[in-house]
RNA sequence: GCGCCCGUAGCUCAGCUGGAUAGAGCGACGGCCUCCGGAGCCGUAGGUCAGGGGUUCGAAUCCCUUCGGGCGCACCA
């Protein structure tokens, strides 16, 4: 909403200059700091007072001399050291707000367009822990944020089928332990429960024996070569470990369009067609020497962005023929983009809505219609270590001439989760600085762990707040199913926890940080949309209207809307905004922000500014008007950071 | 050695393309439910924005530098 109002501002600004100074300058418009100093702002006169040579307050005087009013607004005034003051016609703009949608389609997006963005990616080897979590809420906020604004988009989950990962639990469960395929089909859930902690025990038992290596060398070779009993057994331990991966993101509602596997990337030689491009247009060389020789390599030196790299060739393919995992990526990334020229066949993911890459079935079903792939912009959230990979697999589009795929091929990097001190201390790991996690060595926090722990912390305050019967003051209440309200509490605080988080920054994971339900926090926001609801139930109740009409809105005098209200109006009509500038960033934690800044200024006035008992018909409308505005704007931003809102808690 | 990220209140962090008095949450202390649900609100205390230079009318923000901390720089993914 005050995209528009920026813009109008703007070009008042840039005639009044042009007639007062004669100058083409581009005002900046900004929101100014409190709201009792205006709605809109421009630091205009301060950026020309030295090409003026004048001082800023003279300026901007003279300009609102020059000034004519845009319509909506009430009057404008010179601030502080020279600022230019834009105050709105306040009922005007207010109804307005009443029936506009928070966050609707972007001008800036095209409809033919697709958007693939590609999350979660845990190797399907062992359970899910919660730096997995943060991967998958960021894409999921991503992906809800872009098709918000109207973008086309398709998600991605990664499954690497066929690595060193899913090899080492293989070679646990066949050598270290002895079974056989069908003893694995046979274990009991949690299965991925059970790989956790065989993986960090195959760990020690390479090393307590090296030669045991040679081990995890053949069953990787089998994996990929898809023959043989140890492939049975991966495929076996990567379907029932995604299927629990699935369920783990299902509890905090997120879920795919497709599942890739690495094992069809190499099924369907994708890697000889990206091969054969790759040797056509000289971005791989065969290297007959050096410490390299027998490898086919992509040369770095040349690029700007690998200056001072000790090696500046990549290995593509090995020297025993195999190809690395930035071989397959590039391939891949081809893919995405349509530029491969091959395809995988697909399958639903054991008969449900998802699809895989699959070797087509005659009772499977094919895609028929479905397109996968062929995106126009590629989003490849992964964490900030594997930064230099994915720059050489943009090198490498690069390289093959693909410079608009390589522009549009983003990496969307964040840091990584680590546990704090105290949360370390407290699991039994050693704890005098923050630890970073890691599957090998078991050090974790399992995620169906942590969702567990909230949902039953989240029951524990249900039942104090309605008493040890878990009956609430009324019938409806008490027939709520709390374990709904209590998972839907769980959901909010911990897609809020990751969310609100900048991406730049290590995550120091805090157990009561993270499972706090006050303050800046999930609940906060689910409990500032049920006293909204609560008010507009209490109205119908006392036979009162529970909405106020945008005409209605229009006539009240301007006088009504107090700074504190005003500000919750304004905020609300930053939504789109916020929501365009997080999605253009890939900074979501904007959305989170500005979430619970719409939340704290409606808690503040909860508290001020009554409404069933309010006697003026003009205050109550305005603050009920407020009220909804409040409350449509909130849902918007909670939809898309995915956190669900309850009828009551 | 080269590259990227971080350093702001006791703790966890915001601070938008340089701008108005550096803000939240948690913790501490003190208040507020005969009044729309206290998962809330109001108030108090707490800051050399890591240090030092520079650019500017103006720097937490931009540049240089030093010091801390994290992560990369594989024929592993």
């Amino acid at each position: 909403m005050l995209q528009r109002e920026r813009t109008i501002v703007a070009g008042a600004l840039r005639s009044a200059l042009s007639q007062a100074f004669g100058l083409d300058h581009d005002p900046v418009v900004e929101v100014p700091p409190q709201r009792r100093l205006g709605d809109l702002a421009s630091p205009c006169a301060l950026h020309l007072a030295r090409e003026l040579r004048q001082a800023p307050r003279a300026i901007a005087t003279r300009l609102v001399e020059c000034l004519e009013l845009p319509e909506g607004f009430e009057r404008v005034t010179v601030e502080g050291a020279g600022y230019v003051n834009f105050h709105f016609a306040r009922s005007r703009f207010a109804a307005t707000m009443i029936d506009a949608v928070p966050v609707a389609r972007s001008a800036s997006v095209d409809s033919r367009s697709k958007v693939i963005v590609e999350h979660t990616n845990i190797n399907p080897n062992k359970a899910a822990h919660i730096g997995h979590l943060r991967n998958a809420v960021l894409g999921d906020v991503l992906a809800r944020a872009l098709r918000q604004l109207g973008q086309t988009t398709e998600v991605q989950n990664y499954i690497d089928d066929t690595g060193v990962q899913v090899a080492d639990v293989v070679v646990g469960f066949l050598d270290l332990r002895g079974c056989s395929v069908a003893d694995i089909e046979a274990l009991p859930e949690p299965f991925d429960y059970v790989c956790w902690d065989l993986y960090s025990e195959v760990g020690r038992w390479y090393e307590a024996d090296p030669k045991r290596l040679e081990l995890r060398r053949r069953t990787l070779h089998a994996l990929e070569a898809g023959e043989g009993r140890r492939a049975e057994a991966g495929r076996l331990l990567a379907r029932r470990i995604v299927a629990r991966h699935l369920a783990t993101m299902a509890r905090i509602d997120i879920d795919y369009d497709l599942l890739t596997r690495e094992s069809e990337i190499l099924r369907l030689d994708f890697f000889v067609a990206a091969f054969e491009q790759l040797k056509e247009t000289g971005a791989v060389r065969f290297e007959e020497s050096g410490k390299n020789a027998g490898c086919w390599v992509m040369p770095l030196a040349d690029s700007e962005e690998f200056q001072g790299l000790e090696d500046p060739d990549k290995v593509i393919v090995r020297s025993d023929g195999t190809v690395t995992y930035v071989g397959k990526d590039i391939a891949y990334q081809l893919w995405k983009f349509g530029l491969l020229g091959r395809d995988f066949e697909y399958a639903r993911f054991d008969g449900g809505p998802l699809w895989e890459t699959a070797p087509s079935e005659p009772e499977a079903g094919d895609a028929g219609d479905e397109r996968f792939g062929e995106g126009s912009r590629v989003i490849n959230v992964i964490d900030a270590r594997q930064a230099y990979l994915q720059r050489i697999v943009r090198a490498g589009l690069e390289a093959l001439g693909h410079r608009d795929e390589a522009r549009d091929s983003i990496h969307f990097a964040y840091e990584m989760v680590a546990l704090s001190a105290r949360t370390a201390e407290r699991l039994g790991f050693s704890g005098d600085a923050r630890l970073e996690m890691s599957g090998r060595k078991g050090i974790g926090v399992k995620a169906d762990d942590l969702l567990d722990q909230l949902e039953t912390k989240s029951r524990d305050e249900i039942l104090e707040r309605r008493g040890p019967d878990g009956t609430d003051r009324d019938d409806e209440a008490a027939s709520e199913d709390i374990g709904v309200l209590a998972r839907q509490i769980a959901v909010a605080a911990l897609r809020f926890f990751m969310a609100r988080a900048t991406t730049t920054r290590v995550i120091a994971f805090d157990i009561d940080d993270a499972t706090s339900f006050e303050g800046e926090s999930g609940p906060y926001l689910q409990y500032s949309i049920v006293r909204a609801r609560n008010i507009r139930r209490r109205l119908r109740e006392e036979g009162l209207a529970q909405e106020v009409h945008r005409s209605r809105v229009a006539s009240l005098p301007d006088g009504v809307w107090s700074d504190d209200l005003w500000d919750l109006v304004l905020l609300a009509s930053q939504c789109q905004e916020v929501v365009e500038r997080a999605a253009a960033t890939l900074e979501l934690s904007l959305i989170a922000r500005h979430a619970v800044d719409l939340a704290q200024k409606f808690h503040a006035i909860y508290h001020r500014h009554p409404i069933l008992h309010e006697q003026d018909a003009d205050l109550r409308d305005a603050r009920l008007a407020v009220t909804q505005v409040f409350e449509r704007s909130l849902q918007a931003l909670a939809q898309i950071l995915g956190v669900p809102l309850p009828a009551r808690m």
